[in-house]
RNA sequence: GCCCCUAUCGUCUAGAGGUCUAGGACGCGGCCCUUUCAAGGCCGAAACCGGGGUUCGAGUCCCCGUAGGGGCACCA
């Protein structure tokens, strides 16, 4: 199926992100977002954003502001929202209780909705009776039965009561879905869903179709966890006799071990943990791209282009093209993707998206430092906390003084290592200046000196100078770090296979 | 239990009935480069879930199994 078959010109697009604020925002519902986003931005269309609170209970104080926060991160610009409005607010649906209430009432009077009085408990039992006697569980629509003078009675004796959707009790309910066609169900296995809860609130079903007619959303983009209920939402659409947007649904993340990834189990659920792992907002976008879809471009070599920016993918997104299939996330790749985006930055901004990440690991790394820094480990990370781990001793005064065994190459006795450091000390102190080319050029000679390879000679002088014997090129790192600093270093390693010796 | 969706290398995917000896990427293995580690270059191993149809021809269409996933709340 093509998707400009879908778009239709006489509807103009309009699609919304509506996620409930119970904490975080969730990695699939970044993706959500996102390919509702490329679907508005292809299609000239608004990209809304709706907070679906109408769970008192499950409701978080600070998750709208972490909502939005990260969809910045992430570059999700939205056209109206609950922070900078537009022509359809509110857009909070706490805020729009009004519209739930009126629109219950007017399926209850139309003959499409009924009054429920059950409490909790009494529907517990129902469905357990119900499973007992070879039943499917559920409600078993005795309140359809009920009269208006019933309600008034049960009124008078202050029972609360919900409204229930009356689902037609035979039949089927049939829809396209953008990704996955023609989607059909028996309405006999549907329930008779609770529209409007007993505290006034709707639930999600009655809410979202209220708001999405209101709103004139064109196309609803959601998780395909909502798959099976969107027969009642068509029901619904239905009973107020409204058109229903194109409906597409997209397939789960799941966790590498399978099952669907949740905030609760997986940390890597959660947005924060790619915001305080380093990770690029680019590098996620770009790997979200991947997930449950395809670029398609190649290039020249034939091999298919896997790095580019949410704007690209955006001009030739066909949302009929999503997979239909669930998808593992695979961290791993994604940072493979990271590294990529990392390579790509300059400099400078690679400097300046790294300094939070040592500032958050207690050290003090100036701007200018970190400007030197960055092209030395840009293509040695893969995430920026990475660089912390790897040139994190340029900041440090308590670098580890190396065990003795570590220091001594292979090949090399303690004897013939201490004397090699005492040269290396020699040398570098004796230098005219302390640059990359003027160091390498003297110690390769002494290397040459000393009969060793140049590797057997630089390890140790590492060791000692980073106190790791993993870094950057040496001979940069110890022009950042300082003639001073160096020699101290070199001297203290010397020291230490002195006494050992 | 009932309903819905899905099924190509370990993972993400390309594949719109003949162009499939099934392509790419990550990861993995090897080689080259090299002061460590990377990055980069080259090479390699690695998949159409099973069974029936339809068709001259099926990874591609249909059916049945099987497997995986999702859903059956006064949560969203």
């Amino acid at each position: 199926m093509y998707e400009e078959q879908l778009v239709s010109d006489s509807r103009p697009v309009r699609v919304r992100f509506a996620p409930s604020p119970t904490g975080d925002l969730h990695i699939g519902g970044v993706r959500t977002a996102q390919f509702n986003w490329m679907f508005a931005r292809r299609h000239g269309g608004k990209f809304i954003l709706r907070i679906e609170d109408t769970d008192q209970k499950r409701t978080q104080e600070h998750s709208l502001s972490s909502i939005m926060d990260g969809l910045r991160w992430a570059g999700l610009d939205w056209d109206e929202g609950p922070d900078i409005g537009g022509d359809y607010g509110p857009y909070i649906q706490s805020q729009r209780l009004a519209h739930y209430q009126y629109w219950a009432n007017w399926l209850v009077e139309h003959g499409k909705a009924y009054r429920a009085y059950e409490t909790p408990e009494e529907l517990e039992l129902i469905s357990a009776a119900r499973k007992a006697s070879g039943f499917p569980p559920g409600y078993d629509r005795r309140a359809r039965q009920l009269t208006p003078e019933d309600w008034a009675r049960l009124d008078a004796e202050g029972k609360p009561y919900v409204i229930r959707l009356k689902v037609p009790l035979d039949g089927e309910t049939v829809f396209e879905d953008m990704v996955r066609g023609t989607i059909r169900v028996r309405n006999d296995t549907l329930q008779d869903a609770v529209l409007l809860k007993a505290d006034g609130f709707p639930t999600y079903h009655l809410a979202h179709v209220v708001d999405d007619h209101l709103m004139e959303i064109s196309h609803v983009i959601r998780a395909e966890e909502w798959l099976p209920s969107t027969p009642l939402h068509i029901l619904l659409y239905q009973a107020f006799g409204w058109e229903p947007p194109k409906f597409c649904h997209v397939p789960v993340i799941l966790h590498p071990s399978g099952g669907k990834i949740s905030k609760r189990k997986h940390p890597e659920a959660s947005i924060s943990y790619f915001i305080k792992g380093g990770y690029l907002p680019e590098a996620v976008t770009n790997f979200l791209c991947n997930v449950g879809w395809n670029y398609g471009k190649t290039d020249e070599k034939g091999e298919e282009i896997q790095v580019f920016t949410k704007e690209e993918a955006a001009e030739v997104f066909d949302i009929t093209r999503v997979t239909q299939t669930g998808t593992k996330f695979d961290v791993v790749k994604l940072k493979w993707l990271n590294g990529e985006w990392i390579r790509r930055l300059s400099d400078e901004a690679l400097a300046r998206r790294m300094q939070p990440f040592f500032e958050a690991a207690g050290l003090n790394a100036p701007y200018e430092t970190l400007l030197k820094v960055a092209p030395l480990v840009k293509e040695r990370i893969k995430v920026l906390t990475d660089a912390v781990e790897m040139a994190g001793f340029l900041f440090r005064d308590d670098v580890p003084v190396p065990e003795p065994s570590t220091l001594i190459p292979k090949g090399l006795t303690a004897e013939q290592t201490c004397a090699a450091l005492q040269l290396a000390h020699d040398t570098l102190a004796a230098l005219p200046d302390f640059e990359v080319a003027t160091q390498e050029a003297a110690l390769r000679s002494t290397a040459e000196q000393l009969n060793i390879k140049a590797g057997q000679f630089f390890s140790p002088i590492r060791l000692a100078v980073t106190g790791q014997s993993v870094s950057p090129p040496l001979f940069e790192v110890m022009a950042i770090i300082g003639r001073e600093k160096v020699l101290a270093r070199l001297a203290r390693a010397i020291a230490v296979l002195q006494t050992t010796a």
